[in-house]
RNA sequence: GGCCCAGUGGCUCAGUUGGUUAGAGCGCCGCCCUGUCACGGCGGAGGUCGAGAGUUCGAGUCUCUUCUGGGUCGCCA
């Protein structure tokens, strides 16, 4: 039996009720937590999402009318209690923050009753996700998740707060728009009006934040939804939240400027966190032949080193094969590992290989002295000595080396690196440590397309003294970009935008548009750049990313109140689903017969 | 698309070299209990071992297929 909430009002959440409020009649709704019966005495805990309040029904204190309803509640029901805070006669919990007090009913209402959940509503849950995103509504009650809503929440709104004081003005953009082929593939929705024809969902609001300087809003940002019709990853998702900017008449500086100062805002109001400013930068190049990556985590050490002038001279096949075909070798000291045994060793080579390694070659450094390696035989006694000495190697370290191309010796090191510091728990998650990537190349070679691609995107500026390069040598171009990166999570990147429209013609020239191509695509922009259009740049945050690090989360599914599985379906709706004939023919569509 | 991991009462798990009627904790239901807060005591219900096929006298256990979920490579301007 339910009842109304009628003639009550809420005066306090649970958790916002301290000794401060002893004496005062309050009134508090929530759901039932537990429900402790010692008979004759029972003890309902109520929750809301500011915590738990314990209430307690004691006979001769209370109706015994009263007492048995109490004895009647269930996990998860709905109830209104009115009553008058107390100091605890009974023990203080100090596990609690409202542990101090409790609150002697003289009302108590079920507003909604339960059903037993199919999983504990607690902390820290141990059940399988599969089970917890079905009932999502449910999972969504458990603390943790709770605070990280909220969270994100107070992310959003100090955002808002700060960009708003630095003169940004929020401003939305379409979410239906013109598909377009460069990037990621796009969510395509199909027009009624136009059957054959399909809007695209932003990957970014690029374009139309760009026009938007060109319109002389100066400073502009918007928490976007964009859309990724890609694969999914613990840290991707379909769709995803972008906090946006983008700035007129600045340049790289001004953009880093005012963006330290939103993080630094963010760490210290949210976590207490103060984040030196300035952040350190670190530029492309550096980041790849240090940390073989282009978002490096600074947590830890284990940085890589070119050898391949150490083993130059040496017999080891692989080694020299590498070298002859334009190739390098390089190596991760990892400290102190020397010990690992050879079935942990040959895990870390077959790691290596799924990141396109052919092998990797290994050093044990003993504490007598002596090496045990895989590749020693190939060198002399002095040569094996300078490796060593170029390591930093010490007795009782593993030294790792990879021989390839340059990109993949820095794809293996770097994915290793993170391997052997997960496996060597170097990895704290109180620590924060920023990082400005800068001059990314402006382009990369693909392979399966056989022309150059734009690494970011292709109105990105290059700097100026790499234009010479543009024609004779495009991949040794850099690109006025950078990215943040915060514990080896790219947290958000952007650019100065090309606003030129002679280097912007060159640019897709380079990429491999013919001009009817561009204008075709990007016509309207190329069309407003010829009317006046200040210098701009921008950049744009993963907000599911940042808050992923604050909450100190593995996922963004766990800052994400609905968030799609691995398949990009959703286990709750069971989205997407079929639509009827009637639907499809509107639209124009028919569906091809499934093989 | 590739590789790896997991799936056993509502939840989390155990289950030996294949061998009686598949167990535990929590939860749930009933009774008892006046200071609990991981409450306690007594009793009880609840399982086609993800699904299908195969091997076998016999399969939770072995083989194959498949489904579901996770991680990752490719992919993600």
């Amino acid at each position: 039996m339910t009842e109304s909430m009628k003639g009550l009002h809420r005066t306090h959440r649970c958790g916002e009720l301290s000794a401060a409020n002893i004496g005062e009649t309050v009134t508090v709704m929530g759901w039932v937590q537990k429900n402790r019966n010692k008979g004759g005495l029972v003890f309902v805990d109520v929750r809301d999402r500011s915590g738990i309040l314990q209430v307690v029904f004691e006979e001769g204190k209370a109706e015994p009318a009263l007492i048995e309803k109490a004895a009647g509640l269930r996990s998860e029901y709905v109830v209104a209690v009115v009553g008058k805070v107390e100091g605890r006669s009974g023990a203080v919990n100090a596990n609690l923050a409202t542990g101090e007090i409790e609150v002697i009913p003289t009302q108590l209402r079920v507003l909604s009753e339960s059903l037993t959940p199919p999983f504990p509503i607690e902390e820290s849950s141990k059940t399988r996700e599969e089970l917890r995103l079905k009932y999502r509504y449910l999972d969504l009650r458990r603390p943790d998740l709770q605070r990280n809503l909220m969270m994100r929440s107070h992310v959003a709104t100090l955002t808002r707060q700060f960009l708003a004081e630095e003169g940004f003005l929020e401003i939305e953009t379409p979410m239906l728009g013109k598909s377009t082929p460069e990037g990621a593939r796009d969510y395509l929705v199909p027009s009624r009006i136009h059957p054959g024809s399909f809007y695209g969902l932003p990957q970014s609001p690029q374009l139309f934040k760009q026009l938007l300087m060109c319109s002389g809003y100066d400073r502009y940002f918007q928490i976007a939804k964009c859309f990724r019709d890609e694969d999914l990853r613990a840290d991707r998702q379909p769709e995803f939240t972008q906090i946006d900017m983008e700035l007129s008449f600045v340049d790289v500086d001004d953009v880093i400027d005012v963006n330290e100062r939103l993080l630094e805002k963010l760490f210290r109001e949210v976590l207490g966190v103060e984040v030196p400013l300035p952040i350190p930068r670190m530029t492309w190049q550096e980041a790849m032949d240090r940390f073989g990556s282009d978002k490096p985590d600074l947590r830890f050490g284990m940085e890589l080193v070119n050898v391949t002038d150490v083993v130059r001279e040496c017999s080891f096949a692989v080694f020299q094969g590498a070298i002859e075909s334009g190739g390098t070798v390089r190596g991760i000291n990892a400290k102190g590992q020397g010990a690992l045994p050879r079935k942990k060793i040959d895990k870390l080579v077959s790691f290596a290989k799924d990141y396109g390694a052919k092998g990797l070659a290994y050093l044990a450094v003993q504490e007598d002295g002596g090496v045990k390696s895989s590749f020693a035989k190939f060198m002399t006694e002095e040569q094996i000595k300078e490796l060593i000495a170029a390591m930093s190697g010490e007795p009782g370290d593993l030294l790792l080396f990879a021989a390839d191309q340059n990109k993949v010796v820095w794809d293996v090191l770097g994915a290793l690196r993170l391997e052997l510091a997960r496996q060597m728990e170097l990895l704290d998650k109180e620590e924060y440590r920023f990082l400005w990537i800068t001059e990314f190349p402006l382009l990369e070679w693909s392979e399966e397309q056989n022309r150059y691609t734009a690494m970011h995107h292709p109105f990105t500026m290059l700097m100026e003294e790499d234009l010479q390069y543009l024609d004779s040598d495009p991949g040794r171009v850099r690109a006025k970009a950078y990215d943040i990166v915060l514990n080896g999570v790219e947290l958000g990147g952007g650019s100065v935008r090309i606003f030129q429209n002679d280097i912007q013609e060159k640019m897709f020239e380079v990429l491999g548009f013919t001009k009817e191509q561009a204008h075709e695509q990007f016509g309207f922009l190329l069309d407003a750049f010829q009317y006046g259009v200040p210098p701009h740049a921008g950049l744009a945050y993963g907000l599911d990313r940042l808050v992923m690090l604050m909450a100190k989360e593995d996922s963004i599914r766990d800052v994400i109140a609905f968030p799609k599985v691995k398949d990009a379906s959703c286990l709750m709706t069971n989205a997407p689903g079929k639509v009827d004939k009637k639907q499809l023919q509107e639209l124009g569509l028919e569906l091809q017969e499934k093989n």
